[in-house]
Formats: structure tokens, sequence, C-alpha cells
DNA sequence: CAGTGGTCTAGACCACGCT
DNA sequence: GCGTGGTCTAGACCACTGT
């Protein structure tokens, strides 16, 4: 490679310097969750650029959803906040297209066990690794709805006691408790049947259709924290993207 | 209201104008799917704005994927080519992980109906309006995998001869043809169980599951354009979704 | 090298929310 | 009224593409 070469593919804008460095500050808990941000120019000042370059950076991360701002108050670093999170990563709605919110969670199992090949595989772990397995039910108008088993390295979660009970969102209570901010996640949406486990945790009938959704959630830094298995009730619920 | 709110309510930024006007102009056909826009300066001046503000405009069409722009070179309008359509509207993945690509598609059926109530509900027309009604699979490596009924209002696609054959992309070909660009559409993801019609037409067996995915899709003005209900072989293909 | 989009800056002014 | 983000402008310069 010519140094030509490298110094066209070395170019990055400064925003996109700045937008890193703000998000540096904020994954090393210098601003944390639901903070009030410097203004433009005093963040223009304490990184030696202008304030344009700052509002490029900001408005790059209101995009990707790691801050928020409100005009006439300020710029605020994202919560996991129960609204929050049904707009960016609870897809469900009810089939009738009556909104009913998040549905309930109940738990039902939550245990620490060594990583199946399989879910090593999915959290980029080694077979053998801890792992928190927790199985939830979520009920809609005390109906169970979705069947949800999830795994989390035990590593990012070593505060967690077992016997602790657990919040409706989980997403919130990772945030509060151990400075892990869910950002990005990618689900994997198929159709299966029903089988006993179904019929014990969601009561539909085996033989019924179900939609299974497999997600996998990374922190704000890029790590992967959690892998989730959510089977759902297709008489009761669908999932809905929105395409542009 | 007061004048005062109503001053409050009617604020509209510049560059919003200028979005629309733009819009406009790509919707009346001044510029085409493909066509080179003026450049920066040369909008600024015909809408008598500042190039900064042009840049705004174009930034946010760019976003909703009307335009497309290439540094260097020039702002195009969007097609709706084969790789945007896989990009934007194409979310199927094989289970095994391997792209394919788009399976090709094969005409089944072709007919005008009138529009039952479900589908006049669905596309917001009136019971009885001319519906075109296509029925196509899709297959990969030769073996089906998607099942699709297609419903178009008959208003738009007054050309459409029944007896042509249809190319594998819809979308570009409602672009070609009948000056219908589509740039927004929103996905229902149920699971189902195969029925007959899916044995006879893609091959698996009756109780087995399928995705059933339901699609409304708009053009760039905003007109519900197509109703399209595909079921899907899921052992064979999964519905990808990236959230953030 | 000419022309396009992309970056960066500086400054003025507007809209908004809070107190 | 003050402080914040949002809009709009003007201008300089950089990076990329095609000829």
């Amino acid at each position: 490679m010519t140094p030509k070469e490298q110094s066209r593919n070395a170019f990055k804008p400064l925003y996109q310097k700045i937008e890193q460095a703000i998000t540096n500050k904020i994954i090393a808990g210098e601003w944390g969750p639901g903070d009030m941000l410097p203004s433009e120019f005093q963040l223009a000042d304490l990184l030696s650029v202008s304030q344009g370059t700052v509002r490029k950076a900001l408005e790059a991360l209101t995009q990707s959803n790691v801050v928020y701002r409100r005009q006439g108050v300020g710029t605020f670093v994202s919560e996991n906040t129960l609204k929050d999170m049904l707009f960016h990563f609870f897809h469900y709605k009810a089939n009738d297209g009556v909104d009913k919110g998040l549905p309930s969670a109940e738990l039902i199992d939550i245990e620490l066990i060594d990583a199946s090949p399989e879910i090593a595989s999915e959290l980029e772990l080694t077979r053998g690794d801890g792992v928190i397995k927790i199985i939830r039910i979520r009920k809609l108008a005390d109906k169970p709805c979705i069947a949800e088993q999830i795994y989390l390295p035990q590593h990012f979660f070593t505060q967690l006691d077992i016997n602790d009970s657990l919040p409706n969102s989980l997403y919130h209570y990772y945030q509060e408790s151990f400075n892990i901010t869910i950002n990005k996640a990618a689900d994997k949406i198929r159709a299966v049947i029903a089988n006993e486990s179904d019929q014990a945790l969601i009561k539909v009938r085996p033989g019924n259709p179900l939609l299974e959704v497999t997600r996998r959630a990374r922190a704000l830094d890029g790590r992967l924290v959690e892998y989730r298995i959510s089977r759902v009730d297709s008489e009761q619920l669908h999932y809905l993207v929105d395409l542009n």
C-alpha cells in the first residue's frame, strides 16, 4: 500500500472522532444514563472543534439512540426506559389491533449453568463458560402469550443474585444494576410448532403455530450481552416491521 | 386556538419545504428514476435558498431512500433496483446462513377480481373495486420456499396486461412500467400451519409451520399500492430484523 | 483538471422550555 | 429572561470521480 492510499483510507472526518470521543466518555461513565451533557458550545471548547462539528456528532449519536435531545432543555444520555424499550425493542402487537403495552413478566426459573455448544456459539463464549439462564413468561390480561429463555454471560453479571426477583423490563435492570446499556440487537424470526414445554408454560395446544424469535443483543460498547429465545403465541400477537 | 399558538404550530423549517418541493418534482416526473439532480448550488439558486439548506433537505431525502448521493459524481433519484430491493424490502435469509440472493419467482396465476371485504380494507378500497390478484411462488435452487399472493388496485395498473409475463422483481416493474416507486412498507409477521394450498404450491407437508408475512406497501406519494401475503417455509428461510 | 459532494468553521437569528 | 437546541447563511477547503 502506497502512502497515498494509506492517507486515503485513513481519512476519518473530525465529527466521527468527536462522536467516538463522546461515546467513550459515556461508556467510561463520565456521563451516566439520564445525565445532561454539556451544551454544544461547551463541548466544542472541551474538544477544541467548532460548535457545528459537535452538532453533527450529536446528531449521529441521536440517530443511533445513544443520546436524545430536547430543544430548549439539553442533550441527555439515553436510558433504557420502559417507553423507549417498547419503541425500540418490543415490536409485538396484539392481533386485534388494541395496544396493550408491554405484557407483564413472570419469573419461572433462573439458574447458573455451563454454556452448551449452541449457547456458547450464540454468545461468542467458550463451551462451559458460566451462563445465567432465565425462563419466564409474559401475560396479557392474565393470559400467557410469550415464553422467554434468556441467556446472559455470567461474566458481565457477577453481582446478580439468583435469588433476587427480576423486574418487568430487564434492559432497564441491566442498565441500573450492571451499567450495561442495550443499544443494538438482531432478531431472527421463524415459525415453529408448540411442544409440551410451550403447553406447560403458555397453555397453547401442542401442534399450534408459534413465532420463535431469537435475539442477540449488544451493549453500547459493542459487547454481546444477551441471547434470548421468545416463543410467541401467534393467535394473540404478531411481529411488526416498518420498512423504508 | 390563539394566533400565537397558530404560529407556533405552523412553524415548518425551510429545509422541510425544500425537501417537499424536491419530492414533488420527482413525483411529477421532472426527474425520473436514475436521473441526476442539479448540483447543490444549482438547486440553491433554483429554490432561492442557501446551499446548506439544500444539503440538509438532500440528506433527509437520502435517509428516506428517495435519492442517493455519490461523492464526486452527483445526486440521483433512487431506483427500485434488484440490489436495492434486496437491501430494503427482502429480509429473508437462508437458515443455513448461506446468502443465495433473491429466490427466483414463478407465476402461477394472475386475474382481475372484485375486492373482497378483507382486500378492500387492507388496500383502503371499496368492496367490489377492481383488484389484480397475482399468485406466484419463489424457489431457491429449484426448491419452492415462498408462496406469494399479491393484490394491486387495478386503478393504478390500468395498462397491465393479464397475459404478459412478470419479472422476478415486481417493484422494479411497477417503477419502469407504471411510474410507481415503492418507498415504504409495513410487514406483519405471524406463524401459521401449512394447509393443502401451501402443500400444492410449495410442497410443504400440511401441519408444518410457516411464516405468514402480510405487507402493505406505499408509493413515493404515499398511496397504498400493494397488499401482499407471503407464506414462507420456515425450514428454509427466516426473517431477519436489525434493531437499534 | 473540472465538477460534484463532504467537511469544517463562524456568526446571526429563531423556537422552545423552564423558572 | 436566560440557556438550550434548531435553522439558515456564507465561505473556505478537502475528497472523490470521470474525462
